[in-house]
DNA sequence: TAATATTATGTAACCGGTTACATTACAATA
DNA sequence: TATTGTAATGTAACCGGTTACATAATATTA
């Protein structure tokens, strides 16, 4: 069933019947009416493939994703999907890129050949095709002034992890992924900024990704009598460590404080409950579709938007 | 930059460009390095929405995914694009359709009209237009023998559940959602089956989805002295359960075993750890992937696929 | 060398929409 | 009534690929 179908049954011609389903152009309601009793009869939807082909707009949106299996990133997404589906758009959504450069530039490429209206991404490559296309990042450094960025509060969630263990006497151990990755840098340099203004001393313990979550806990209470709070990666290091702790008889927080990251479902499940930050990643996901709807639209400013954090405050800290 | 500008660039039809892209029909030598040279000078690459809308083959495939915040499902469509991916697939992806059919149809609707070449759907409402295009189901009721259903072993996994609790002397007190769910109604009778077999008494428990996780724990350990054990809905009620166990100082096994479900992360993380079934949902989801790319090339039988359940023994079980 | 088969290339229609422009119908005005 | 303006509708080109079919070039065979 095509449009030339439709305009062939009403006795119209194509543009007529194109004129009704956009709601564009002047059409009698006399017609109007007969050709939408036959759309309605006929069970009528206009091809979208077609429409893109002309249009230059797919009402499609490319989404990267760099791990399906990580629930901060399904919060980002839902976020995204809660904005983007009432407006009409569908998301076309690249998993598991990781930080693979050619898995990336496929995606990319593969989002240009369909005409996508624009990109949410997060770390990412230059490339010249793709600054021609509204662009949004989330979870990433701060590329360029002409790219939009939507991070949380990576400063605020470093100060306030340290406000969580501020009764520390000793020095404060702080594990942390390596501080290539902007967003670390950040929140690891606010915890130092944090601490030498309490004048507490600090340990920086950096941890590698292949790094199991076993051996990361090992090294965290490796030398705990030493110190009197962790401030770890996330709620689920955190976890790990609480784990451990427990099999070395160690209580928490009379031994030492711990804090977490990301206001994971577990980390109100474990004992002692997990002190946190929330990075609130529905937020990220729905400004950044918010922005990027804007930046399509063509009435959006460069800056960049700041989500901002919660504290979470439970057992594990005192 | 389109296949005209090439064909015109190289001195040649768009034909030739065309054959020399799909690697189709007769192209001599000469010609196909003179063109491959312009293309990659040009970075060229071919329009798929043009190709789509020519060949009705979009290479892309819809997903119908209830709910975005569930890990159980993001590990279900790592599956599926760690299938669909290398095979030169893109997904399109609808999320948290839950069971509200509005959504469903909307969903299904955008996905025809982008000439979808097939869809991967949880459960779903039959409709005369979707059974034209290659359709797999996971996670759902068996409609209909024309339909292929991949579906974790529900019955293994509610035979293992009990297996897991077997020493039980007491009562099984066994907590699930609304048996209108098919996977539900499946894994419960197998329970049940099991737990006569091993002359067990049970009770009955169902939980409504819209229940907070508290209230549902107050409801297992409600009457605790009556029971031996209690096989719930998933790991996350599980742990909730242990959580409310903690308080009211009851042990886990002593005082009663506790099986969860889907060993999720948090599953090893509680205190005591939990014992669980892991549905393995990567599987389901490559499965279904592979399912959907036979039936596309035509070659598939309409069998349904079962996939395995591992049993994880940890602390909570004796 | 002419006839024929085979290979290489080109032309134009097609996919199903949108829209610039042309045309027709009808109402308003002189 | 003729003229003009406006509303309603139609025609055909266009988006960027693919492919059936036609034609040209080259190789093979008699």
């Amino acid at each position: 069933m095509t449009i030339r179908d439709i305009a062939k049954l009403a006795n119209v011609s194509v543009a007529t019947v194109s004129r009704i389903i956009n709601n564009s152009g002047k059409v009698s309601d006399k017609t109007r009416l007969k050709v939408n009793k036959i759309i309605e009869e006929t069970n009528y939807h206009p091809n979208q493939v077609a429409r893109t082909l002309y249009q230059k707009r797919s009402k499609m949106i490319g989404i990267i994703i760099p791990f399906a299996e990580n629930i901060f990133y399904s919060r980002i997404i839902n976020g995204i999907q809660s904005v983007l589906q009432p407006a009409g758009y569908t998301c076309l959504i690249s998993f598991s890129v990781g930080s693979n450069n050619k898995k990336y530039q496929a995606a990319i490429n593969n989002f240009l050949q369909n005409n996508i209206d624009g990109i949410i991404s997060s770390a990412f490559e230059m490339n010249e095709n793709i600054c021609r296309i509204p662009l949004v990042m989330y979870d990433s450094a701060n590329i360029s002034d002409d790219i939009i960025r939507i991070a949380s509060d990576n400063a605020k969630g470093g100060k306030e992890s340290v406000k969580l263990i501020s009764t520390a006497k000793r020095a404060v151990l702080i594990q942390h992924l390596p501080l290539s990755l902007p967003t670390v840098k950040e929140r690891v340099t606010s915890i130092i900024n944090e601490l030498k203004k309490r004048h507490l001393t600090y340990t920086l313990q950096e941890i590698s990704e292949h790094d199991t979550y076993k051996l990361v806990a090992e090294k965290a209470l490796h030398n705990i009598q030493t110190y009197d709070a962790i401030i770890t990666i996330n709620d689920i290091y955190a976890a790990h460590i609480l784990k451990l702790a427990r099999k070395m008889n160690l209580r928490v927080p009379a031994d030492f404080q711990l804090v977490g990251y990301d206001n994971t479902e577990m980390s109100e499940l474990t004992s002692p409950t997990l002190s946190t930050i929330d990075q609130q990643p529905e937020l990220i996901g729905k400004t950044a579709a918010k922005r990027l709807l804007a930046l399509i639209d063509g009435k959006s400013s460069t800056e960049n938007s700041v989500i901002d954090i919660k504290t979470v405050k439970r057992e594990s800290t005192k």
